[in-house]
DNA sequence: TTGAAAGCGCTAACAC
DNA sequence: GTGTTAGCGCTTTCAA
């Protein structure tokens, strides 16, 4: 029995009303809609009148019940307004525009109750593929996910081995941002937004290693109070730590910022306090994001490889999707894969010349 | 007669299978998963375990047909890196979250080909409630929308009243701007991203004509010239106009841009030539965006009422949502609201104080 | 406390 | 060329 509310006025009108308004089957009616063969001229005429008539639309949940897709990829991002998401989710969702699907991105809000985040997640089933991305995210979250559905990671390293994922690396990028530093004449580096002591392989942590490995690769000692940490990692914060940093009587001659936001941030401090860069500080970023060409100046960065990273993920996930619709269970294929992407230095306006 | 491709291993595991290994009906198995009371502890407890052991997890989409409802708010936007877009994304899903509602962004592509964009909007829905960003939609394809699903338009101002609409005053915001550089001395000003003659009512078109609003109450003069195109609205093509701009020999003292990107690609360009801000040329943008303060100088612009935009637009949507869900046509409801949030002028750096 | 059964709106075998 | 029918996986009366 019916559960709907059949109350009053306007239903949404169905496949139904249009085929019984045609005086066809249900059937004809579908063939039509989905531009099928095997319809008569007058009937196929006669059913898309009705359809204009009536208004009639699709019920795209129906349909992908039926089918069994809905065309849609998730994108599972920690936060919708920071540059490198967006930006990732633009080349995500052109390079799958050929392909007839959609990209549709979702928040994961690390600071989400656990409630909320069980619904969000149980909603990536309805996507014919999943990419999420697991800055912040709590691993053993993702190693309770339990999918059906196929999914690709992308951003550090987590823990389980459970999904094929495509990492930076966050390590040598940072490294090497370090050491580009340091070969220019930079001594006391501030790690801007680093993390510390930790066990946990986040990306703050994977970054502060790097900047740690430069140091003793080059035989430069290190001080502690050079690793400053910032929470949020956003513009507001990079400027609040800098500016800290100097009122604490910390001395440095260079920062490496965690991501490219937190540089933005910084440069605004040093800006304010009449610090020149390069010329006293040097400042290198990492992500390199479509700002760094357009701050002043324009910021010397690591790129993880946007444009690999895209790629790969995408490759990966196609690859678990064929599989997938083929009816063959994850366990049965080939173990997950795990590739790294090598990054690279982008040398900008924020570091001296050689 | 199923059509299921009932191929060799692991299907996916649902509520039936769960019932016939805990030897209980589906509609226990539902009652459990709901925590719906009137289950026997011990009942409950076999099939928690059952659901564990096959890692049953349900199926959203059929849920939410059987339901009539996803619990989701989709929003749609023209680009997905676009920090404004990206913004308006946070500020609505962190009002959403209280709610137990999702924010789900989709891109609806300007430049996207006639089939995918109907399969974008078929996508729509899906949502219980559906944000739509006008801006750069043809206004003809929102009319023939359609819709049955309760929708809020935010943005510019497109023709047809069919919708719920929430407005930022996109010409007195301009004018505010323009009014404010001519006020502070400037007397050639460009209207960086300008557009002009259309009868389009687009947003380049509407801030364009806040520009001419300025000039006019002001008595200054306007030259044809200083209204340059900018396409597509971001910081490369913003920083190439305005070097165009120069190279073609235009003078100018001011510079009032279409967005806040568009500024800070103008920002960056003046850097490069040597002008410098605001003591030659004065910079106002449009939108209030965060880089805004983080930018070298600091950005003038204008706020269009940011967070009460993402306040009203969500008022608007929940009432529809009540009238939607009591089974209430669109049609028989209090006419479509239409409502212009005021702006703002907000003074950084970029233009010379009083 | 539990289960049988109907049905959300759609599509695809299959028969005619 | 068209219709009949089953059923995607789930929730919910209603009866037991």
């Amino acid at each position: 029995m019916s559960t709907r509310k059949t109350s009053s006025a306007s239903r949404v009108v169905t496949i139904g009303d249009v085929a019984r308004a045609a005086q066809v089957s249900t059937t004809t009616v579908s063939k039509v809609i989905n531009g099928l063969p095997r319809v008569g001229a007058e009937t196929r005429q006669r059913v898309l009148e009705v359809v204009a008539e009536l208004g009639y639309q699709v019920n795209p949940t129906a349909r992908n019940l039926r089918a069994g897709r809905t065309d849609a990829i998730g994108l599972l991002v920690p936060e919708l307004d920071r540059p490198y998401f967006g930006q990732l989710a633009t080349r995500l969702a052109n390079a799958l525009e050929p392909t007839g699907r959609q990209l549709v991105v979702q928040r994961s809000g690390v600071s989400r109750a656990d409630e909320l985040a069980a619904a969000s997640f149980a909603r990536l089933r309805m996507y014919d593929g999943v990419i999420i991305s697991v800055v912040g995210l709590n691993p053993s979250d993702l190693e309770q996910l339990n999918f059906q559905t196929p999914v690709v990671l992308v951003g550090e390293r987590p823990l389980p081995r459970t999904f094929d994922h495509v990492m930076m690396d966050n390590v040598e990028g940072a490294a090497t941002a370090t050491a580009h530093l340091l070969e220019r004449g930079s001594r006391r580096i501030v790690m801007l937004g680093g993390r510390d002591g930790t066990t946990e392989q986040d990306m703050p942590t994977l970054r502060t290693l790097g900047y740690y490995k430069a140091h003793a690769r080059l035989g430069v000692p290190l001080d502690a109070r050079l690793v400053a940490a910032v929470l949020p990692m956003d513009m507001a914060t990079g400027y609040a730590a800098v500016r800290s940093l100097v009122d604490a009587g910390v001395t440095f001659d260079g920062i490496v910022a965690v991501t490219d936001v937190v540089a933005i941030g910084a440069l605004r401090a040093l800006a304010d306090l009449g610090i020149r860069v390069p010329a006293e500080v040097q400042v290198v970023g990492f992500d390199n994001i479509d700002e760094t060409e357009f701050s002043t100046p324009r910021l010397t960065t690591i790129d993880p490889g946007n444009e690999q990273i895209a790629g790969t993920v995408l490759q990966f996930l196609e690859t678990r999707m064929a599989e997938h619709s083929a009816g063959l269970p994850r366990t049965s294929s080939k173990p997950t894969a795990e590739v790294t992407i090598p990054a690279r230095l982008v040398i900008r306006e924020s570091t001296r010349r050689a």
